[in-house]
RNA sequence: CGGGGCGUAGCGCAGUCUGGUUAGCGCACUUGACUGGGGGUCAAGGGGCCGAAGGUUCGAAUCCUUUCGCCCCGACCA
């Protein structure tokens, strides 16, 4: 029994526990433990998000935003000031009630999100239809007070992405909430490899304070649902709340129509359960801050001093082409290096001895492939990034495949129960009559929920699985994390 | 808040039921030698307020009371 098998857990015995396993060897995070329910993020974890965040922040630029920073604690009158806002947020707030040796007049609340503080400055910022669209975005961090917290997916603070924009009219408000959707979308599919539906969320799941909210949701491995991105409708809400006016062309005083929407550290964890094994974690090249680990080999009658030269011209060799090379020269016998990496993701591992020194070549393992094999040093540059490219697309097509695999159409509510009797989930598309009671109803029966109202696929009409009452189209039925 | 685990070395745990040498094991760590192509071997070391506070006792990691915290499963949510 080797040691790799005594250390991890299969998927199939007990999801939840492999996933804890990979983040803990792949040394990505582990519990605050002094922090209820926080995590701490190690420099392995925040490699892949500043890779996330370096990919979104310049497909944000790109469409024009700005990146500003609000402060993190928030006056708390200003949270009650739109009334499904507080109604949302309230239960998981955390409250400063003093400061500076005494208490405050009125308290603080760290921010759980920033609409409220940015409406705030956006009513003084915004002052004519010529100042509009002001499309802003923030990198920050957040804190929500859950009951129950879960690595990367669900922690009390957690780092993420906010857009908070205003335009003059509904119309170009509600393009830029699909456009910014479909921005998440593509970096989902082109840089995680992670196929994602996108959706309207139904009311009672939408965003405290929004008209409407849009999300893209993929699937794990055990079937479930994730909530990878989401994508507001503000309306005039917070326009109103907050006083956001302009005035128009035409002279008239309007309120600011907003929109939000966000990402968070929780794509690293649709990263890790979306591609990962029972060796531990899979990262797309794209997002993986090391991509290359090359590891030297000394040993009778090699030329140490020789090896480690050869070492370092090949990854300068590799670095040249943009390819990132870790030249792992510890202390450490070789195949723990190699499980070392693999652990943690890297997409192919080189070995250089003296046997490939004499032969002009290195050894050549991809994270996803069987066995090794000999590559020669000609070329190598281009040989792996055409590999990684591969990888890149063959991680996306492996995920599509499984989706496709885990979908279903279902128009009996018997056959609906059936799938989701056991631990087990699918993407299960169905008719529903647009009604709450409806959807409670099937929430409370089986633990799945609508995860969206999907803007892909047909948008055939029918009959709702439960009422028999007339659908206009099919929505994606899931349980979720 | 309900249900279930658990706090003993950096990590993972045994010991607790049935109190009794100097509190133990694996991994990790340090030093040296031999090693080195899939988690090395041998030898010698370092590291503990047994979660905290009270109590019972000649004696407490162990029994009693209180308390703090963590993890997992649900309800709430990115």
């Amino acid at each position: 029994m080797s040691k790799k098998a005594e250390r991890i857990t299969p998927r199939s015995e007990d999801y939840s526990r492999w996933y804890l396993d990979v983040i803990r060897q792949g040394s990505l995070a582990e519990p605050a433990e002094v922090v209820k329910g926080c995590m701490v993020i190690k420099p392995h974890g925040y490699a892949i998000w500043e890779k996330i965040q370096r990919a979104l922040d310049d497909m944000f630029k790109a469409t024009g935003h700005q990146n500003a920073y609000f402060p993190m604690l928030i006056p708390e009158s200003f949270i009650k000031k739109e009334a499904e806002h507080v109604e949302g947020f309230s239960p998981e707030l955390a409250v400063v009630t003093h400061a500076g040796g005494k208490e405050l007049d009125e308290p603080y609340v760290v921010r759980p999100t920033s609409e409220t503080i940015i409406g705030h400055f956006f009513s003084r910022w915004i002052e004519s239809y010529r100042d509009l669209p002001l499309l802003i975005n923030q990198w920050a961090n957040v804190m929500r007070w859950e009951l129950r917290t879960r690595m990367f997916l669900r922690t009390g603070e957690f780092l993420w992405q906010e857009g908070h924009t205003a335009h003059s009219n509904h119309e170009e408000a509600k393009q830029e909430v699909i456009r910014m959707l479909n921005i998440y979308a593509k970096f989902a599919q082109e840089w995680m490899a992670m196929p994602v539906i996108r959706g309207l969320k139904t009311q009672s799941e939408k965003f405290a304070g929004a008209l409407e909210s849009y999300c893209i949701e993929a699937m794990m491995q055990d079937g479930k649902a994730l909530q990878a991105g989401t994508s507001h409708d503000l309306g005039q809400n917070f326009g109103k709340a907050f006083d956001v006016k302009f005035q128009s062309k035409q002279g008239s005083t309007e309120y600011v129509w907003q929109t939000s929407w966000g990402v968070s550290t929780r794509l690293i964890g649709g990263l890790i359960m979306t591609h990962s094994d029972d060796n531990g974690l899979v990262l797309p090249p794209k997002l993986a801050p090391v991509q290359v680990a090359l590891v030297p080999i000394f040993g009778k009658g090699a030329d140490e001093g020789a090896v480690k030269e050869a070492g370092e011209k090949v990854a300068a060799g590799l670095r040249e082409k943009g390819i990132s090379v870790v030249f792992d020269t510890r202390e450490y016998k070789p195949g723990f290096k190699y499980f070392e990496w693999e652990q943690k993701g890297v997409p192919i591992r080189l070995e250089l001895g003296q046997r490939d020194l004499d032969k002009n070549q290195v050894m050549l393992k991809e994270r996803i492939a069987q066995g090794k094999e000999p590559a020669t040093l000609d070329g190598l540059a281009d040989n792996i990034l055409e590999r990684l490219d591969k990888m890149q697309t063959g991680l996306l097509s492996a995920a599509q495949k499984r989706l496709d695999d885990n979908t279903v159409e279902v128009d009996s509510y018997d056959d609906f129960r059936e799938i989701f009797s056991g631990a087990e989930s699918k993407f299960v598309w169905a008719h529903w009559d647009g009604t709450m009671e409806t959807e409670a109803k099937i929430k409370e029966e089986t633990k799945a929920t609508i995860r969206c109202i999907p803007l892909e696929g047909s948008k055939e009409a029918g009959r709702c699985m439960v009422t028999g009452a007339p659908s206009t189209q099919r929505v994606v039925f899931a349980k979720s994390y």
